[in-house]
DNA sequence: CTGGATCCTGGGGGATACTG
DNA sequence: CAGTATCCCCCAGGATCCAG
């Protein structure tokens, strides 16, 4: 339990603590992280990742990747050909949230049972 | 960029993947990772969380302790004493967000500017 | 058939006032 | 001090339609 930049950073209440939370709350939502961690994979068309990411919906996966590519985290390249044809990929940029993104998919997956657990006895507590 | 487990799991389409977003929705937003990532340095009252967090109203403070409580990720302790005192504290389980969760918010901090310079560069051009 | 824009509603979330 | 209750607004996001 190192104290580090970021709870240095944080525990200053300047504004990089609330640039940090801007950032996250861009970067760190299910579909943003969902869609990074496909795209890390390699490039995806659009409805590629519609079916591959089941329950976003078209609306979603649009806002999602625009907000990515906005932040330079996501190319997107047209390609000029009937049926149209767009690309996504991750920018160097997306490259390095790769590891981080994907550690935290890790963890909820390693720890939804004891979420789970948690939250039954939590509801039969309450 | 290793095909790991998450990224096998999510292209196999399967509940787990839509699992994994309901506790990525959970953990992922803003305001949980920064009470994490805050008592990851040490157990803190809810005014001490309330002063430290800039921006963050009772009401949602609330809210996210309630959640990462029934989580399993946080500890509450109620001290019965006037005026009331509520401890709260990062459960075993919490602690192993910690890593990831300061991971994600370092990497927020080590990329605002070039984020920023992307935003600019896209509505710039949009 | 692909990707994007429009419409509309539920609930996320802020401000304020009140309680044990 | 540590919440709860209430009001209210805004927008996330699903359903639907549009363009090429």
């Amino acid at each position: 339990m190192v104290a580090n930049r970021v709870s240095e950073v944080l525990s200053a209440r300047d504004s990089a603590a609330c640039r940090v939370r801007e950032i996250l709350d861009r970067v760190g939502d299910k579909w943003s992280l969902t869609v990074v961690g496909e795209l890390g994979r390699g490039s995806r068309r659009f409805t590629e990742l519609k079916n591959v990411i089941p329950g976003i919906s078209q609306r979603m996966l649009t806002a999602t990747l625009r907000g990515l590519e906005r932040d330079g985290l996501v190319n997107r390249t047209v390609h000029p050909v009937v049926p149209p044809r767009v690309d996504y990929e991750l920018t160097p940029l997306g490259l390095t949230l790769l590891d981080t993104a994907w550690a935290l998919m890790n963890w909820a997956l390693d720890h939804i049972e004891e979420v789970d657990q948690a939250r039954i006895a939590y509801d039969k507590a309450g």
